[in-house]
DNA sequence: GCCTGTGAAGACGTTCACAGCA
DNA sequence: TGCTGTGAACGTCTTCACAGGC
């Protein structure tokens, strides 16, 4: 296939066919067909193929994908063949239940630096060993801990002056918990998630859909 | 505007302009231009206009949109002129940092009742005074607190399980915060909320570019 | 003059359908 | 025969460009 532009779909898709590759490897499956895993995925059999084709050959025709090698390969796709330094600011209750949750670690993300405007949680020790730092010393904190991607759980109000900061460092990817867009250059790349937008869209299916 | 099919991503922008509005009410702005409200939301001005156009005309032609308005219009197409009846399952970390939330609150969400399947957590009372029930007592449960949405925080390998359950309520629209695709027939609509698939994405674009 | 509302054009992503190969 | 890989067809969403109206 010739160079083509990928479809931000796409690479979602690959990350969520490597979640069910996971689980498929715990449950000893070895070969899969693109109908099996788009069944698992809820997606067109096809749509697997061409997400797959954009970045190469990787099945088997008449026989299908074997599980273990597909895995390997969609990681080092999506850049997982290694540890990502992650930095938090934020540590309400959100900002703490993401540094403890699990999913993070077994994915490869690592949180390197944890921060809060709040002096009265400043230097204290999270379970995890990190220690808070304040807000001021985020550019710093965050070139010593090698921090590559920003997490900002602050209140909406707070999010762009953090960005700011992250871009100072630079850190040239964020993951946005706060509920505003955030401004930002091209060369950083943020992505949003938000709860209540999630909301928004099941109640107006509840309501008209 | 005719009877057209609403882009799914129409509504989710609904959504983000629904709180730049708000936004913008508490800052004292009356009348915004779509040319404006896109600058905030990082969309196109023409984007908005046709966004609205599904729902009607809401604008004045050589002025704008009256921000309160417009943002009582678009609540209403939403459906956030009620109040929505949460059911929350997994009082983990995750579970529990979502429950003291305040975004729920302020955009007309509410907790009606929550469960975990620990029976050692299940009759502990939460901060805000709500009661951890047993999992197995959800169907019944959800119906007495007329429970509209539920919320799954628990992990990927209980979540389809746990799915099962509201639809036997029925409970017809999940939002999902484990890291697996749920299926769920007709009628029923998942919302998944995947922070490592969003990670991913951000390796995927320090990686490639 | 200015900004909305909207048909038409364009860009993009998905699905089809079949050729190619084990 | 069975399943992948892929150009072509299709459908959807976004953007343009301008008519309509304050």
């Amino acid at each position: 296939m010739k160079f083509m532009k990928i479809p931000a779909a796409t690479i979602t898709r690959l990350s969520i066919y490597s979640r069910a590759l996971e689980a498929m490897v715990d449950e000893g499956v070895t070969v899969v067909s693109s109908k099996h895993l788009a069944d698992v995925c809820s997606v067109n059999p096809a749509q697997i193929r061409k997400d797959l084709a954009y970045f190469g050959q990787f099945g088997v025709r008449g026989v299908g994908y074997f599980v273990k090698e597909l895995l390997f390969d969609i990681k080092k796709i999506l850049g997982l063949n290694k540890q990502w330094n992650l930095a938090i600011v934020g540590m309400g209750n959100l900002g703490c239940a993401l540094l403890a949750h699990q999913n993070f670690a077994k994915q490869g993300y690592r949180f390197a630096c944890a921060f809060d405007a709040d002096l009265m949680k400043v230097g204290r020790k999270l379970a995890t060993g990190l220690l808070i730092h304040p807000v001021d010393e985020l550019v710093r904190v965050c070139r010593e801990t090698n921090a590559e991607i920003g997490v900002i759980c602050t209140p909406p109000d707070k999010a762009q002056e953090i960005a700011n900061r992250f871009l100072e460092v630079p850190v040239k990817a964020i993951l946005n918990f706060a509920p505003v867009q955030i401004q930002v250059p091209d060369g950083c790349k943020v992505e949003n998630v938000d709860f209540t937008v999630k909301l928004d869209n099941l109640a107006y299916h509840l309501t008209a859909g």
